[in-house]
DNA sequence: CGCTAATGGTCTTTTATTAGTCCATGAAGC
DNA sequence: GCTTCATGGACTAATAAAAGACCATTAGCG
């Protein structure tokens, strides 16, 4: 335990930011679309309102806006009770694919295997109001009837719903940070019809258990669902393009372009 | 699910940063010495490598650096196999301590509470090779053997080293985020002998269950040990100081001044 | 002794980001 | 129609941060 023993240390010496601010902005906004939790047609919050949320300059802010409408995300309307909206059709363009580590895939599927049946557990404990209630029971029927184009938001948003009335903004955030890491991942794979109506009993099963409050079924209906996801990301991306530890992004922040 | 629905959204747009460069190096920086991963008298990497691993200009670093020093934290060597120094016996200033809500606790009790036992649960179902044997061990020994004037750090230490070997990098940061939290709160009231020793024993208990890949022990112990410190602070912070949503840092670095 | 080289210390230049002001637009309300 | 005013759009000046070059120091080594 003595001078330059940086092997371990060096691990937690880890950058202070991932990007700078432009690129950072435009990836809470893309996190906050793919979640869901900012749906098809809803308005953002005025410039000036929205650079505050997110502790940036509205210079700042608008460059990313800037990318994210040439990107086709979202579409603007000029004037009074204009403003920024959540475009309904975009033509899902060749996401930019990185190469992806077997590690990479690893890491981020223990992460929200446990979170996220943690955060179901909290859930069910919890005593939920009615708004809480409905909450769950809303986006669970959002993503029963979700189209397999936007499948995969509603079923986000509906995940990172039970996160958020668990109790802990934290663990919310921690959930909903990882669940975007997913997503990206299952961005790459297919999506296959019978494992949506899986999908869907499964997501069921889990808002039952929470309802009734208990609490360890909440927990294994989550820890069952989440291994089907994981079982479809490890055959098709575990095995392949493995190592290469690719610098993330710092370029090209949106896909084409 | 139509246009404007920010009750919900606002929550989730939150600040893309936590301050300016200058601040978060700071906080990085004391986050590695309170969590014992800079122990006293080791000595950090040379600062055009440390300002590579945390992403941030030399500038800004060396600006960071020169705060830590005037508060005590590091002491500087000039020349060749000179560099910057952990002290060895800091002057223990008068932490500031900002006002702290009982919202604040509960959240930050709930995250680690969901993070810990799951990464002691981890670390035992996971086929740990001997340094990381090792590493739990001499974690352990330094804890159980720390003076009362470094516990905290060797405690914090021997924590986030269970999370280190549990296979999940991103895990093992959220677990040395949530530990660097709880640390702060812990700064606030007095460590007690009694439970220094239960602790211990606790301690040995988790190392146990983990070397023997027990997890459902580990994860079970390691949830007894926090509801020890749990109550600790529900205790002496639950209750006192509520609410009064204060802004997080922003001035007044380090503590005096 | 005197050189070497890795380290902290000090600059300058360029770029990113902020903070603020003012303009242009256009649906709502009269 | 006409006015209102919250909105996006466009600029400027000030500040933070990065990138890089160069200087000063000093333990080791021949």
């Amino acid at each position: 335990m003595e001078a330059e023993s940086f092997e371990g240390a060096a691990r937690f010496l880890r950058p202070v930011r991932q990007g700078n601010a432009f690129e950072e902005t435009i990836e809470r906004l893309l996190q906050n679309i793919k979640l869901g939790i900012l749906g098809a047609g809803d308005k953002l919050p005025a410039e000036r309102e929205l650079a505050d949320l997110l502790g940036v300059s509205r210079a700042t802010l608008r460059e990313a806006l800037a990318e994210l409408l040439k990107a086709g995300y979202v579409e603007v309307k000029r004037g009074r009770y204009g403003g920024t909206y959540i475009a309904r059709n975009r033509d899902s363009g060749p996401e930019a694919r990185p190469d992806i580590s077997a590690e990479e895939v690893e890491d981020v599927l223990i992460l929200r295997g446990v979170l996220e049946p943690a955060a179901a557990s909290l859930a069910a404990k919890a005593k939920l109001s009615a708004p809480q209630r409905r909450h769950l029971l809303d986006t669970l029927a959002e993503v029963a009837g979700a189209s397999a184009a936007d499948y995969r938001p509603k079923d986000a948003r509906f995940h990172v719903a039970i996160a958020e009335v668990g109790g802990s903004p934290s663990l919310a955030a921690a959930v909903a940070d990882a669940r975007a890491r997913v997503s990206d991942l299952l961005d790459c794979i297919p999506l296959l019809q019978p494992n949506l109506e899986h999908s869907n009993q499964q997501h069921q099963k889990i808002v039952d258990a929470i309802l009734r409050g208990n609490h360890k079924e909440a927990y294994e209906a989550t820890e069952d669902h989440l291994q089907g996801t994981a079982s479809l990301l490890h055959g098709f991306l575990g095995a392949s393009q493995s190592s290469t530890t690719v610098s993330p992004r710092r370029s090209g922040p949106i896909h084409g372009e």
